[in-house]
DNA sequence: GTCTATATCCTGATAGAC
DNA sequence: GTCTATCAGGATATAGAC
């Protein structure tokens, strides 16, 4: 809880050294007495706090996983709310726009959980499988009715392999601060203008998902 | 080194071992004590191949990641020979092919390889980013210029920032061997039939790399 | 709620016999 | 090359004073 003064109290402290951590060296890598260091705090309190490394982890993804999915399914309502045939581009930027948006929120560490949520999305630990696979539910449910009227032509199953398909594009976006600038000797940038990237980003995977659909997939009738 | 029985021998056993269990658990979680009983060896066996446990996580994927790179610019240099404009489908075979068949080779461990690399390409731990550069660094030199000749009305930078995409749709279809399955209710399987995922994979990123350039791309005149 | 002190166990690495 | 035994340190977790 964050006190009306704007001093966050131990448990916010907590749980804001552990994201930083997590997403910098890991779940495993990262020891109990590394974060309640960097927040100042006692070696006891996380376990007075949480009760567990493991209950801690899951707390650093619930603070934050429920209002990201919130985001997505308003910005979904307010466009089909609009336009009840909305475009495949809009849909898709109500998906990837809010995690990616984490990245202006540099205030309330939203560029390090953009991070973690890259690197957890394409590598599941144990402890938050149960969380990703619960809070995910909810967004299928809203958003694979939507993409299905938008690609009318593509088979269900085919809009599941799509969708992963840009999933994977999205975590690697959201993970990869460095590699990208590396590779392209300074010349692309994702963190540089985040709505460009964004922009990017949905250009691309909403031209994957119109791709014509193969004559010779399996299971598809042509 | 293998001997000519088929017997591996400690260094292989140890490399094998160390492979399946650091795509399982990743690689701070799994001890040298895990990977030995595993491999049947002696504890101090590690140390004495290797040195240190991170020239062991060096050794797994240098054991691997020449051959594979070496096998993706065989590709582009049989189609280069055979078609001096080879197709963008083709192009992008020869790089997610090699890789995504790992996947059949049952018998040495492909498939558990192949996640490794998938999880380790979107979360590159410190120990091994020197030999990602740096393989890296003799594929972008060949590749580049074959998908900027496929994609002439495509600005240099974009071919960048697609192929960051799409990398992350490899890599997330390399890794993710499970949630796919189950969040489609077991409709779709990328391990199923690896040459159809490979398939869908290619005209998803294709189609992704064709995109228009969108006309207010910044440093893009139009 | 916060602290000190500590229990218990596991880690990577090494010394030295064989 | 392979083994046993061990070192020195770090891990999570807890007991109990304040």
């Amino acid at each position: 809880m964050t006190t009306a003064t704007g001093t966050p109290g131990t448990k916010d402290r907590i749980l804001d050294a552990a994201e930083k951590l997590f997403a910098d060296e890991g779940f495993t890598a990262t020891s109990l007495r590394a974060i309640t260091t960097e927040a100042g705090v006692n070696l006891a309190a996380v376990n007075y706090h949480f009760g567990s490394k493991d209950r801690l982890i899951e707390a650093v993804f619930e603070r934050r996983l429920a209002p990201l999915n919130h985001e997505r399914i308003s910005l979904l309502d307010a466009l089909e709310g609009s336009d009840e045939n909305p475009s495949l581009e809009g849909i898709l930027e109500a998906f990837v726009g809010p995690p990616l948006r984490l990245h202006r929120d540099t205030d309330r560490g939203g560029p390090t959980f953009m991070r973690l949520l890259g690197r957890t999305l394409t590598e599941p630990s144990q402890a938050i499988h149960e969380i990703f696979v619960r809070q995910f539910a909810e967004i299928a449910a809203r958003f694979t009715p939507a993409l299905e009227r938008a690609l009318p032509v593509l088979p269900p199953d085919e809009v599941f392999w799509r969708m992963h398909f840009a999933i994977g594009s999205m975590a690697h976006t959201m993970c990869d601060t460095f590699r990208l600038k590396l590779l392209s000797a300074g010349r692309c940038d994702a963190g540089e203008d985040i709505d460009a990237t964004i922009r990017r980003l949905v250009s691309f995977i909403a031209a994957g998902l119109r791709a014509p659909v193969p004559v010779d997939t399996p299971g598809v009738e042509t």
